[in-house]
Order: structure tokens, then C-alpha cells, then sequence
RNA sequence: GGAGAGGUGGCCGAGUGGUUGAAGGCGCACGCCUGGAAAGUGUGUAUGCGUUAACAGCGUAUCGAGGGUUCGAAUCCCUCUCUCUCCGCCA
């Protein structure tokens, strides 16, 4: 959420900023709530002092009536009367104090300055690119006809098992797929820092309102059929962001690197994507988030990205890097850059992984924390996290990218331990 | 699923209706003491919100969460939640 303090004092400044990400800011109406807002709670708390002030009184009151054999009776009616009226400020002060957090809670992150102008996916900015989409003396097929002819990749059954946007892996194929998640997850512990969590597949609403996905984004989600409110996760930066929701930090920065199954309703996105496994209902992804001081959040997100590059490089896979524009970028965002890794079939660079900072954004709405050593002051930190990789889409990178003319797929060299130095499936 | 016991500050632990944001201890910070240290000793040590130039003062909220009773609730009542113990079941 953004700074409720920067609002009043830069209203207009942050509703230009967020035009960039297209969203208009009411001001007329925020500063409408807040001055309502300051008005009721300065009443509220007087009121409130009133009979607090009271409250220690009457004891002495009470006492000095019976020592003169008064009825005591309208000492505790002018008690009731306070209460009474502070109630009735209390009750209307929460009710603007609602509507200003549920105007909070829709508000999308600042854009940072260096967020290039734009309205969708096409006015990305390429800011990088990394090897040769490679040339074939055949014509490539694409993963799903290599994984069919394979019997390693099993989309009707996933329908059957469940539905549209569901598959089902064998044999060397799902090896493959279990050796990019163990590969990521280990280059990220042993190489870049990280330390491994295993975190809940399901979640309650608060963690979702912590990271932004809810109140807005409901209809993305699987929601438990459940008085509970429990939702499936859609990525792991849910569980592995709200570990420190509700605590102050000591010690940062903390990096932690998760490996899980994801899980998205993709209402919305009937038509794109429908063939293969680019756009699956469940998915694996190895998720990178780090928690950071506010000052190092940007530097923290340039590492990170290298991170998650650096997967695509030990895999020889071909790739791009864009920064999202203004249009493009997500809800909790300051700035994003994605990586796109080059698919033959199609001839062109997909999303492979996101790489966000989202500066105080995500801090704010889950109240964490951390005490700043040099002036001891307690201070919101700053939340970066990215993909390294999405497992499913690196599969069907590597499957495209090191297919043979017989449908045969060689063996990225790096994955080679994780699959019992297995060369080439066929 | 059944039965019972509990959730108080960074930690331990008092506190069953009225100067309790909360005794006491530990830890931590700073000072005194010391040649230096330990011991001893003194002071301080939660977070949010509001007001404000102020991270000064003042006000307000917070004793798992929400609701209720009362002039007044950490203390009484209700609901939920989490933890622990025993039984059952189970990966």
C-alpha cells in the first residue's frame, strides 16, 4: 500500500505517477475521506479522553455522594452519557476509516521514475540479449509434438485426469522437469546465497492481501471450497513474502529461494495459449525473494535478475531481457524486468521469468519490519522477488531449443547429474 | 473425531473489575564504580494512529482475534483461532 502520509502531502505528484500504470487516482475523493477522517478521529479521541478522565474519577465521586447520602445514580448516568457519545463518533469514524483502506488497498504500487512509458506488452523496453537462437537443418517441431511422439508428455490424460489446462509428464520427460526444479534450486543455495524454504501450498486471505493479490485479483485465484477462505498459491512469493508479515526484522538482508507447485484459474486468458504447457492451471517455479533495507532494494533487484539469468546461461538457452512499461507492470510492482527465453517454434522470445521490486508496497500491507541500526528507528522494508525459473516453460525451452532431427532431445550438459548422466532422451 | 489445559512486553513471569502499557526477573543500551574486566549500582528499554517543525510533549489504541456486559475490562460472558496433554485415527 502506499504511504497514506505521502498521499496527503503529495497528492497530486502521486496521481501523475500512477497514471503511468494507467490508473486514475480520485484525489477529489481521498482527500474528501481524509479530511472526514481527521475530523471524526480528532472528536473520537477527545471524546474518548473525556471518559477515560472520567472513568478515574468517579471512584472518588461515587465515594464523596455516600459520605453525604446523595443518590449516586446520576454520577453513573453522566458516565453512560459519555460513552454514548463516544460510541456514536467512533462508529463514524470507522465507517470513513473503511472506505479509506479499501480505497488503499485497490491503490496500485508507484511506478518507479525509470519506468519506460506504455501501454501494453509491445512498448517493453529490450534492455539485454544473451546467445543465438539456434538454426536447425530440419524444420523444429514444437514441445508438444516432441514430447507426444516421446510418450513423455500427456495432455489428454491431464484432461482427463482433470480438466483443459492440465498434463500429465513420464519417464524421461518428467525427469527432465524434476532435474531443472532440483538444478535451479541448488545453483541458487550453493552459488547465489539463497536459502531454501519449504513453505504451505495453501493459503489464508491475509497472506494474499499482504502481496497484493487480493482484494482485486480474486478471480486469478483457486479458492477453496471452505469456510476458511483458504486459496490455492499462485506463485510461491505468496507463502515465502508473508513469512515475516506482523514482525520486525532484525537482521537483513534475508534471501530465500522456494521451489513449488503453482496454481492459476487463468480466467481471462481463454483463447491464448491453448496448446501445450505454456499456460497451465498448475505449474512449477522456483521462486526467489529477498528482503531488503529500503536503500538496497534497487541493487538487490539488479542481483537477483542476474540470478535468474544466470539459469538461462548455464543452460544455454537463448534469451532476452525487457523492462516492463508503465502499462505492462503488475499491481504491486515498482519496476519489473522479464526475461524471455527464445522458442523455435514459435520464432520468438516468451516470459520465462519476472523479476520485481516492490519496494514498501508489499511491507505496508503486511506490517514488516525492520529496525534501522543507524537511527534506531523502525522502518518498512523493501520486498524484491523473481522467478529462477518457471520449471514448466524452462522445460519446454530446453526441449525446443536442443531438439534433434529423429524428435530426440539432447541433454543440457548442466543437468546431466540430476538425471543419472542420462545424454539424450528418446 | 472425543476429553482437558493454556495464549500477558525481545524472553520468563505476576496480575479475577478502578492511576496496569502493564509488578518482578532475564536480556539489551548508556552511565557510575574499576588499572581493565567481572560483580555491584543507577537510568533507560514495545508498536500503530492522531496532533505537531519535532524520532519533544500531549491524546488514543493494543495483554491471541472479534463481539458483549459495565460509569470503568488483561481481569466477567460469547464466538473464533492457535498451542500443549491424553484417547482414537493416520502419511
Amino acid at each position: 500500500m502506499i504511504d497514506p502520509k505521502l498521499l496527503r502531502t503529495d497528492l497530486p505528484k502521486v496521481a501523475e505517477a500512477l497514471r503511468k500504470k494507467h490508473y486514475e487516482l480520485d484525489a477529489a475523493l481521498f482527500t474528501r475521506l481524509d479530511t472526514d477522517r481527521k475530523e471524526r478521529q480528532i472528536k473520537a479521541e477527545g471524546l474518548q479522553a473525556e471518559r477515560n478522565q472520567y472513568s478515574k474519577s468517579i471512584g472518588a465521586l461515587i465515594g464523596a455522594a455516600k459520605a453525604k447520602g446523595d443518590d449516586i445514580e446520576p454520577l453513573k448516568a453522566q458516565g453512560e452519557a459519555l460513552k454514548h457519545a463516544f460510541l456514536e463518533a467512533e462508529e463514524s469514524l470507522q465507517a470513513v476509516q473503511s472506505k479509506i483502506e479499501s480505497l488503499l488497498l485497490e491503490m496500485p504500487n508507484i511506478p518507479d521514475g525509470s519506468v519506460p512509458n506504455g501501454k501494453s506488452e509491445s512498448d517493453n523496453l529490450e534492455t539485454r540479449r544473451w546467445g543465438e537462437p539456434p538454426t536447425f537443418t530440419f524444420s523444429p517441431l514444437d514441445h508438444v509434438d516432441l514430447g507426444v511422439a516421446l510418450g513423455g508428455l500427456d495432455f489428454d490424460r491431464g484432461a482427463k485426469i482433470t480438466g483443459s489446462r492440465f498434463l500429465q509428464m513420464r519417464g524421461q520427460i518428467a525427469l527432465l522437469h524434476r532435474a531443472l526444479g532440483q538444478f535451479m534450486l541448488n545453483t541458487h543455495i550453493t552459488e547465489h546465497g539463497y536459502e531454501e524454504v519449504y513453505t504451505p501450498y495453501i493459503v489464508n486471505r491475509e497472506s494474499l492481501l499482504g502481496t497484493g493479490q487480493l482484494p482485486k485479483f480474486e478471480a486469478d485465484l483457486f479458492k477453496l471450497d471452505d469456510e476458511r477462505e483458504y486459496y490455492l498459491i499462485p506463485t510461491a512469493e505468496v507463502p515465502v513474502t508473508n513469512i515475516f508479515r506482523n514482525e520486525i526484522i532484525d537482521e537483513l538482508p534475508i534471501k530465500f529461494v522456494c521451489h513449488t507447485p503453482c496454481f492459476r484459474s487463468e480466467a481471462g486468458s481463454y483463447g491464448r495459449d491453448t496448446r501445450g504447457m505454456i499456460r497451465q492451471h498448475q505449474f512449477d517455479k522456483v521462486e526467489m525473494v529477498q528482503f531488503v533495507e529500503a536503500k538496497k532494494s534497487w541493487a538487490a533487484l539488479d542481483d537477483l535478475t542476474t540470478h535468474a539469468q544466470s539459469i538461462l546461461e548455464k543452460l544455454k538457452l537463448p534469451y532476452r531481457r525487457v523492462t516492463l512499461c508503465g502499462g505492462d507492470l503488475g499491481f504491486s510492482a515498482a519496476k519489473t524486468y522479464d526475461l524471455e527465453v527464445w522458442l523455435p517454434s514459435q520464432s520468438t522470445y516468451r516470459e520465462i521469468s519476472s523479476c520485481s521490486n516492490f519496494t514498501d508496497f508489499q511491507a505496508r500491507r503486511m506490517k514488516t519490519r525492520y529496525r534501522n541500526a543507524s537511527s534506531g528507528q523502525v522502518e518498512h522494508i523493501h520486498t524484491v522477488n523473481g522467478s529462477g525459473l518457471a520449471v514448466g516453460r524452462t522445460l519446454v525451452a530446453v526441449m525446443e531449443n536442443y531438439q534433434r532431427e529423429d524428435g530426440s532431445i539432447q541433454v543440457p550438459d548442466v543437468l546431466q547429474p540430476y538425471m543419472n548422466s542420462l545424454r539424450v532422451i528418446s
